[in-house]
Order: structure tokens, then C-alpha cells, then sequence
DNA sequence: TCTGGGGTCCTAGGACCC
DNA sequence: TCTGGGGTCCTAGGACCC
């Protein structure tokens, strides 16, 4: 009883969308699989999830279908349907939500999105109790996740890529040097590539060294709040909250990229206020007014710029959206061709 | 590698106000 | 009179994540 204490578990499934499409298509089991687009490799698209099988052969998320598809040339391609898949995601935090700690309360379950979630707990034996939510999902659902066990959201984050697919992986205060210490600074969750090369600059490499960093060089270099919370990050520290309230967009946004660029600025007035109608739905939806509004437009070849306003008054009436929506639109001066339009409103 | 769609949070400069 | 300091809002862009 002494060794009951809180635990962060994070939950992610394996390949989701291709186990998905796997479900409903039997036959494609063991076969390599690509989601993405509209599922035709000449069109401007991204591979959404790819199977262990397609994996082998250099397929990964968000590589360009075309890139895909001549990497592997025997996959089957599947559009992406994300309908299914939020029905899919519903079905498995239903069943995160039924799952009770030994005490007999329920787990807390906080949705980082379609296929993860935190899961919050009191065990003394958290791999014991990675294995319950792995046979209650698959039971309910089919479908195989992977259980990241931790002192914190950081830690159980990262845990589950060790664990990856189909088992579970502790990392605490107690091994994190062990497992991360020599590992490059972007392993860890929150630094990407460009942190890192600014990171390497200040001659931190590794996570072992970012977690000896000097606080007031990252601030400089990173800014007040950024600089000293990648040291944070280093070290391994994070949020042992999970948080299981209902979550709250802040904001709502709609876009599309052409197939063909989009040279007539009479088609482009038409195309954004079809965004904006969309938008207006989301409102409608949400039951909350919009705010501002924000237009993005990429130029070819692939220049993004983002302009916008802040409503006079919020407001869910569609025509105020998409006048104010072409508004900003005009405040664009640029003509190169367009290869994608969004609209955001936030709330 | 010719690069989707939907989000979040931080930074920084300027406006404006007291 | 050329001159302080703090606070807040607005806007554009960057970085990262799923």
C-alpha cells in the first residue's frame, strides 16, 4: 500500500488511421497501407498514416503522397475519411472514461486528440494497469495502443514511443538520464528541428546537456519564458495534472489547397467566402460568436502570410463573417498565384 | 521529398492610455 | 518642454504538435 501513488499514462494508438481502414477492410491486414488525401498519389496531398508494412519502405506521416507511393510502389492507397475516424476516437475515450483506478473511482482522461490521450491514475503497479486499458480498448474496439508510464505528461509522453506498438515503457525521474541523457534535444516533446540547430549554436546537443544549460543564455537566446522552460524540458520536468473537463476550442479554422494555383482574383473572393460560410457553421456549431477573423493565403511556390481584424463586435451572423473575411482579404497587396486559402475565426 | 488540415502557444513591435 | 514607466490591446509571424 506504501508504493500506491499517482501515475501519468499516456495512451496512443497504433497506426489508427490504417487500423481503422484496416477494420473495415479485413483483407488489407499485413499489407502495406498509406492514408492521405483523396488517396491519388498525382494530386497535392500528404500521407496521413502509413502501416508498419508501408513504414519498411521509407513511407512516413506527412510525406508528400506522390514521394510515397513511388517509395512503395505495392501499397494500397486509401482516401482519408475523417468521419470514421472521429467515430473511431469517440468509441476508444468512451471506453478510457469507464475504466476504474483499484480504488474504484474512474481514471481520469484528458484528449490530446484522435488517437492519445492522458490518462491519470493511483496504482502501485502501473504496468499492470497499462495492460487493463490496453484489453478494455481492444475489447471494446479492436484497435492496439501503446502505454507510456510516468511521473509526469512529459515523461509518459515519451515513454510510449518506447513502447511502440502494442507495450508499455516506464520513464521516471529514476531512469530519465539513462534513456534520454545522450539523445539530440529534439527528441524530446516541444523541440523541433529548428529549437535544436538554435540550441546546438549554444553548444547544447544533447538532452543531458540542455538540462545543465545556463537559464539566462536560453532566455536570451530564446526568449523569458521559452529559454528557461526548455531547460525544464532537459531535465525531464513537466505537468503531472491531467486534466479531464470537457475541452474548449479557442479558435476554428477552414482551409483548402488547390489543386491548381488559383491566378483570378474573382475566383479567390469566391473561394474565401465559401471558407467563410464554413466558418459560420463552426459557430453555428460551437454556439459561441467569433471574435476576429483571419484570412491565410500561401503564394506559390510556398510563401504563407496571414492577415486579420478583430470584429467590431463578435458575432455568428454569416454575412458580417464573410464580409469581414474579404475585408482581409484586400488587405493582402500581393498577386502572385495561390495554391491555398484558410479561414480562422477565434473566439 | 515540391510539401494537408486543424490546432496551440509565444514573441515582438506599435498603438494607445494613464 | 523631446521627455518616464507601466499596462493592455492589436497584429503578424514563428515554432511545434497531431
Amino acid at each position: 500500500m506504501a508504493d500506491t501513488q499517482p501515475w501519468v499514462l499516456h495512451v496512443d494508438l497504433d497506426q489508427f488511421i490504417v487500423a481503422v481502414e484496416v477494420l473495415r477492410k479485413p483483407e488489407l491486414k499485413g499489407r502495406p497501407v498509406i492514408v492521405g488525401g483523396r488517396g491519388d498519389p498525382t494530386e497535392r496531398a500528404v500521407v496521413a498514416s502509413a502501416s508498419y508494412e508501408a513504414r519498411e519502405f521509407g513511407v512516413d506521416s506527412g510525406m508528400p503522397l506522390r514521394v510515397a507511393a513511388k517509395r512503395c510502389p505495392d501499397a494500397v492507397l486509401l482516401p482519408s475519411d475523417p468521419t470514421a475516424y472521429d467515430e473511431a476516437s469517440e468509441h476508444v475515450m468512451a471506453t478510457l472514461r469507464e475504466v476504474r483506478q483499484p480504488d474504484g473511482r474512474l481514471v481520469v482522461v484528458e484528449v490530446m486528440g484522435w488517437d492519445e490521450a492522458f490518462v491519470g491514475v493511483t496504482t502501485e503497479d502501473p504496468e499492470a494497469f497499462a495492460t487493463v486499458i490496453q484489453d478494455a480498448v481492444l475489447e471494446a474496439t479492436e484497435l492496439w495502443c501503446t502505454v507510456g508510464i510516468g511521473d509526469n505528461k512529459l515523461r509518459a509522453k515519451l515513454a510510449t514511443g518506447f513502447g511502440k506498438p502494442r507495450g508499455r515503457f516506464r520513464l521516471t525521474a529514476a531512469n530519465w538520464y539513462e534513456v534520454m541523457g545522450d539523445r539530440p534535444t529534439d527528441a524530446l516533446w516541444g523541440i523541433g528541428r529548428k529549437t535544436a540547430r538554435k540550441l546546438a549554436e549554444l553548444g547544447y546537443t544533447t538532452v543531458r546537456d540542455l538540462a545543465a544549460a545556463d537559464a539566462d543564455v536560453l532566455a536570451g537566446r530564446l526568449g523569458p519564458t521559452m529559454g528557461p522552460w526548455y531547460r525544464h524540458v532537459g531535465n525531464g520536468y513537466g505537468s503531472k495534472e491531467v486534466v479531464g473537463t470537457p475541452y474548449v476550442p479557442r479558435s476554428r479554422s477552414r482551409e483548402t489547397t488547390f489543386q491548381e494555383n488559383l491566378t483570378d482574383p474573382a475566383r479567390i473572393r469566391e473561394e474565401v467566402a465559401v471558407l467563410a460560410g464554413r466558418i459560420t457553421e463552426d459557430v453555428r456549431t460551437e454556439g459561441r460568436p467569433a471574435a476576429r477573423i483571419a484570412v491565410k493565403v500561401r503564394f506559390a511556390p510556398f510563401f504563407t502570410h496571414t492577415r486579420s481584424m478583430t470584429l467590431p463586435e463578435p458575432t455568428s451572423d454569416g454575412a458580417a463573417i464573410e464580409r469581414a473575411a474579404l475585408t482581409v482579404l484586400d488587405l493582402f497587396d500581393d498577386d502572385r498565384p495561390v495554391r491555398l486559402l484558410g479561414v480562422r475565426c477565434v473566439f
